[in-house]
DNA sequence: AAAATACATATTGTATACATATAAATTTCG
DNA sequence: CGAAATTTATATGTATACAATATGTATTTT
């Protein structure tokens, strides 16, 4: 029983984790102590620690006197997304090129064949999920504890974002999955052969990628209707 | 007793806040969770929350069957800080420039008050406090939930390295603390009126000067010793 | 009937007691 | 005398019981 309580408590973090970065969890949700320190077979004061410090990453937020809540997500933070997202990304590759170990460099590419597994036949859950962990390969590389609190935080919204646009609604989409795989082939040699302008470009490039697969969705085709003004309503 | 107990934690967090900034609480200090409890009134179930809300911002480490500590400070820790550091604080000013609201705008002039007052008749610690204030409140200005982890991140180690520089050594460092501090009206007058390339360029400015004053602790100016072999020694 | 107040219920916050793990000290054996 | 092992002590981790706060419901009042 030593490492078992332990691993409940990570089990708990690793599970809120997950179901909020696929919506699982929507943004607002609120959750209840009792029952999730049951589901887990914590009490409540552990899973509290939890929760502050899912809290501190970003994960959910605490009002003292009410119950804990995912983060939200509204257009406000979709705009400081946009505003941000390209200079930490660029920032983190480019330094993941510069300071990257062997172990890390191996583990990215165990990354990278998962999320081709997933492209291939996995869910929209799974996609994002792998797209994450990828993600978060780069971000331990660059090895920069004072750019990994915001890089994280982005990821985090960034996955949530990703879960509408990783169930691909139009050819287009497609395609632009199988190009965000071929980046990351060329994010991991850009990293192993330590050019940090590759991969900041290669960041610059993906992130636009990410932007346009974004944009798809918020702003679809046009549905195919003639213009003009409709008939005159017949009364029925 | 109703605010009064959600304050000893607030102060608690405070306490902690100001002592690690400080360096009243050096890098890699261990903490009693029992003599803290004792000292502010605290039962150790809330006090260890407030412990993972700190460490979720950097203030402090957390590990497992170990005392929580006084996060570290490195020469990696300077390199990164030195790396990640420009960028930000650009940013973040650039952002302020852009959405700062009326009543945090008076914030910032009370702020840059405190911080000429601490730099007349203040000792290095309100000077530091000071200074760290009026970076938070261009912080809370930019708004952007993105960057902002980073950015808090960057300014607890921005004081505490302060702590250092902030104590002047020589006349060459109090120069400095006075064009610091008419920097500050500067990015207070780019603010009001909106400039935000005003703001950017004086985020670099300012960025400067404090890496000079940095330098100029971590490279004293140099004894007043002629160079050449030291004469042999002398068998007492 | 609508609004306001009081009450009941559920949930969050805190304290205390207990379990477990690490560090220190003492003892035992080579 | 020194090294290893066992015991002892101290501190961290968890569970449970209790207190305080918020919310929903029912009752009262206008």
């Amino acid at each position: 029983m030593k490492d078992v309580a332990k691993t409940r408590k990570t089990q708990l973090a690793e599970h809120l984790k997950v179901s909020i970065l696929t919506l699982r969890l929507q943004p607002g949700t609120d959750l209840d102590e009792v029952h999730l320190s049951d589901a887990f077979g914590l009490s409540r004061t552990p899973l509290r620690e939890v929760f502050r410090q899912l809290a501190g990453e970003g994960y959910l937020d605490l009002r003292t006197n009410r119950s804990a809540r995912v983060s939200e997500m509204s257009y406000t933070t979709l705009r400081d997304f946009f505003l941000a997202a390209p200079m930490i990304y660029g920032a983190i590759l480019r330094l993941a090129a510069a300071n990257a170990k062997p172990v890390q460099i191996e583990a990215l590419k165990t990354a990278q064949q998962a999320f081709k597994a997933a492209l291939r036949d996995g869910a929209a859950e799974e996609r994002a999920l792998a797209n994450n962990r990828f993600h978060e390969v780069t971000g331990e590389m660059s090895g920069n504890v004072y750019l990994l609190p915001s890089f994280n935080r982005l990821l985090i919204d960034h996955a949530r974002i990703g879960m509408t646009f990783y169930r691909p609604q139009s050819g287009r989409m497609v395609e632009n999955l199988s190009e965000a795989s071929q980046q990351h082939d060329a994010i991991i040699d850009a990293i192993e052969t330590r050019d940090e302008t590759a991969a900041a470009q290669l960041a610059e490039d993906h992130w636009n990628l990410s932007r346009d697969q974004i944009e798809l969705f918020v702003m679809p085709d046009a549905l195919d209707v003639p213009m003009g003004l409709p008939p005159l309503s017949k009364p029925a």
